[in-house]
DNA sequence: GTAATACTTCAAGTAAACTTGAGGTCAAGA
DNA sequence: TCTTGACCTCAAGTTTACTTGAAGTATTAC
């Protein structure tokens, strides 16, 4: 159990200290590695080192996939932090102000989903062209393989089901 | 443009149909029908022919996808209804109330997410394993690959990036 | 009646986000 | 010394939600 507390108090982990402390698999971090999300160095006998700033990036990217983000977007963000430096809190703040604005966007998106799904479900107007839910405000939709096409003709038809 | 318009004002609508006035491709429908989220009979000729309540159907799958719900427990909620009979308003209800507890949830989930990001992010206690974002209240992350296990020990590394 | 369009099946391809496995290196403890 | 455990690479497998393609049948439009 205790183990992998490493023996020199170091400044730099091993992949399975951080995968221990991060909470994810260090098949994880190498993929995360792969993509780009997070980076290390090699010690002398080739195995990774990261620095203890990596534990807060992989939990931001934890963070931000459970609200629903995906990996491309994170990396992007991320890119925005500085390579060289080690990030300040301002840099992670910046970061945490673009999230908050996506996680509004995606609050804002399911309640209206909410708030329309009694008056919609049950109603009728589902199976019409003037169902709010059928034209969907946000984009999400487009984001992969998905609905192409929005019914063009709608109404011309009454709901009898 | 007019060409899909049906001349029959048919009860049954054929797989193009349902694709036009649904918004899904064709492919999509037959990979609904084989998942059996929906289900149609067979004309003479071998072809899919659907009833009108399909179309509310397909909607409501919409709707739910676009909330994050996997097809998998969509197609749980849609074994719901009944088979034989049409689906009442009432049936049709309470599949909303389920799902509007489910988007109760998620909104719920991303409201305490977008809290506590600038109160993490920036002050180091995401690093921690105090910290409200480190200890997922949710079971999201169980859900498909990702994190397995949340660490155990914690607190006693100095937060210092 | 013939051509275009719509439909059929089935197999294989795609993308995201990982996991699993094979085969090998290296360092520390019994 | 030997074995165990952590590490390495690279390729292939997994799941979800579809799409694409090939090859053939049915229906509709002129």
């Amino acid at each position: 159990m205790e183990n992998l507390k490493p023996k020199r108090i170091s400044l730099e982990l091993s992949v399975g200290e951080v995968a221990k402390r991060s909470g994810v698999a260090v098949s994880t971090l190498h993929f995360y590695e792969s993509e780009g999300l997070i980076s290390s160095w090699r010690n002398e006998g080739n195995q990774r080192r990261y620095a203890r700033e990596v534990l807060r990036r992989v939990a931001v990217i934890k963070v931000a996939q459970r609200s629903g983000i995906p990996l491309a977007s994170i990396r992007r963000a991320l890119e925005a932090l500085p390579n060289k430096r080690t990030p300040t809190a301002d840099d992670w703040g910046k970061l945490s102000k673009l999230w908050k604005e996506e996680l509004n966007d995606r609050i804002g998106r399911l309640i209206r989903l909410r708030d329309q799904l009694d008056r919609c479900i049950g109603c009728g107007c589902l199976t019409l062209g003037v169902c709010p839910l059928r034209n969907p405000w946000d984009k999400l939709s487009e984001q992969g393989p998905g609905p192409r096409l929005l019914d063009p003709e709608c109404g011309d038809y009454t709901t009898h089901m």
